[in-house]
DNA sequence: GGCGGCTGTTGACACGATTTAATGGACCTG
DNA sequence: CAGGTCCATTAAATCGTGTCAACAGCCGCC
């Protein structure tokens, strides 16, 4: 044992330096002349605890500054007080709708929100989620990238529960999950672009992989078909690797080639970011939305009413997945009679300027 | 006591179920024959622990799947292994920019993100940086509401320390900051307006406590000063309550008011939503940038550059912004000689299609 | 062969909060 | 007054990890 060896616990004498040694529950339940259990209890059930003593050890926890420490907490719990928010781009503006959601309802019910950010590579979802398991999270709202299902079971395993956000099932019953549906919105956009007497409409799609792009271009041909088009000549395909304004832009080229004769009268796009790009070409080639073409875009991000022509898109109720989202996790959490729950909102279509009736 | 009051600790019973016991360290150590100490040391020091031994632990983890709790962890250490990013609005581009920043390099460095929104709101960041304390976080990067020094100071006294972003100073030599040179990007505004013939000015603002405009606004008095105007006569300056687009398109009446002759030339907005929402405005009334008048924002978000006309602006290196105030708070976490840093990036001027020449 | 030095491993405790069984005291009742 | 009930409080055990002094075994050296 050096000298200083059993360093003094309760010396007064840090106060020059700006370090002192943290206050625990015990230093509180010394100046308050009770025992730390019954601190404890003022904090978590003051109800059993009479009120002059309360009163007293609340006062202590004041005069001290005391600030619980969660460590300690979780490790006899078993349990973390924070959620995991797992989302595919932190700076598309879907994902912060979303996470706003998460968060007020997460801070209503007292809970940390950790933030991670897949970058859509499997590798990085893979290390947020054991970094989940390790904090044994409390539950954690997910957007996985795709076809990564044995990691989410994995989690779950390790006893972290998670709602699945925008992506259909993981097989299967095993989590709550919210989406919007898709196919619906493919179908209203379908719809308002046959209204207006589009016959060659052009899909802009992201990575084939992608279970929403596939499930709007299928609302899109259901529209065709209802009109007593054959969608295989109506609807074109038109792939992009990244969902992301430039690769709209570039898409431009693609979209008009072959000329005026089999040019196609509107496209609709698999998200905003894309539709922006693609007015943005349009823009730098002398062509404008809709006097050249119709462009449709999907989920209504704030900057689609700035753009002029207001942008037609089809609404995502963003906000609210994220609460509801949230909602759900914290149900799995409280309800001992909780059972999964596929939630689906409905998508909503908004005009604005991009659109028109067909001109040739 | 119950009947199975002393539940079973060790039973392989719970196969059934899918909730299994977490297996910790204790369990890594039997399997693998040694003391829970040398497994300890596997994870933490692993050249101190012989091969053979070292390699009879890592399997025994892979057989269990272990995943350590960071709790225990941390309750040990009194230091966890999450940093916080608190953010004014997490919707905001800019901000998000800033976020994939830290992001990126505290996940190099192991450490969690705990986001934390303020909303603005001061009892929302009050209640933030309490979470942050009863963590004790590794630290954070805060972009703090106005005027609230003292908790931040808090914060510190409890032992986590922060690095301020995108605000100057909290007062005395208390910690890093990281920031855009605001009147450097006033400046470079106002010489490009003023080159191009302007002599009235609307300076478009935020609140009026927010130092970021009032810096913004000196710098475009400079430039109005160099050009040898009268700055009081050349700039006006309209406040709006919320940097959002929504203000901007409403400001655009009031900026336009006072007929033709009174009518700037030019007018220069505190942040993108601002002027993406001036453009909007004009083109509701039938005008137009540059034509009626030249439009300068702040931040050069995404967006900025998919309008049509592109947005003349100040770009500020948002992404690099961030990484920078990462990389500071972990040095003040892990150099012992570390000195608090002011780190100042220059902001450019990105010329778009939104401004032009005076023409009247 | 005794001794010092070195390496690898161990065992026990500390971290801070929660929980449970036990305790003491006040009050009531027959 | 003995016995019982109820309430407020306490002491001790516990959660999973990290640390550190102590120790065992081994080698080489004189």
């Amino acid at each position: 044992m050096g000298p200083q060896s059993p360093r003094p616990r309760s010396s007064a004498l840090s106060s020059l330096e700006g370090v002192r040694r943290p206050v625990g529950i015990n230093d509180v339940a010394a100046r308050a002349g009770v025992s730390p259990g019954t601190v404890s209890n003022v904090l978590n059930r003051p109800e059993r605890v009479a009120e002059p003593t309360r009163l007293r050890v609340e006062a202590a926890i004041r005069d001290l500054d005391y600030v619980r420490n969660s460590s300690g907490r979780s490790l006899r719990s078993g349990r973390s007080d924070s959620v995991g928010l797992l989302v595919l781009d932190i700076t598309n503006p879907f994902f912060t709708e979303v996470a706003r959601g998460v968060e007020d309802v997460a801070t209503e019910a007292g809970l940390a929100l950790v933030l991670l950010n897949s970058a859509e590579q499997q590798s990085r979802q893979q290390r947020s989620l054991r970094l989940l398991a390790e904090q044994r999270a409390a539950g954690a709202v997910v957007m996985p990238v795709d076809g990564a299902t044995a990691d989410l079971l994995w989690l779950r395993r390790q006893g972290v529960p998670w709602v699945l956000l925008d992506r259909g099932d993981v097989g299967a019953d095993t989590g709550c999950s919210v989406a919007v549906d898709n196919r619906a919105g493919g179908l209203a956009a379908g719809r308002h672009l046959v209204n207006l007497g589009h016959e060659r409409i052009t899909f802009l799609s992201g990575p084939a992989e992608m279970e929403q792009c596939r499930t709007r271009l299928a609302g899109l041909r259901d529209a065709a078909v209802e009109a007593g088009l054959d969608p295989d000549a109506a609807v074109r395909v038109i792939r992009t690797d990244r969902l992301n304004a430039e690769s709209g832009e570039k898409a431009v080229e693609e979209i008009l080639a072959g000329g005026p004769r089999r040019r196609p009268g509107a496209v609709f796009c698999t998200n905003d970011q894309l539709a922006l790009g693609v007015l943005k070409g349009l823009g730098e080639r002398g062509l404008n939305a809709p006097a050249d073409l119709s462009v449709v875009g999907y989920d209504d991000v704030g900057f689609a009413a700035l753009v002029h022509p207001g942008l037609t898109t089809v609404a995502q109720p963003k906000y609210e997945l994220g609460r509801a989202a949230m909602r759900l996790l914290l149900s799995e959490l409280n309800d001992a009679d909780h059972r999964h729950e596929r939630l689906r909102f409905a998508p909503e279509l908004v005009v604005r300027g991009s659109t028109a009736a067909r001109r040739d």
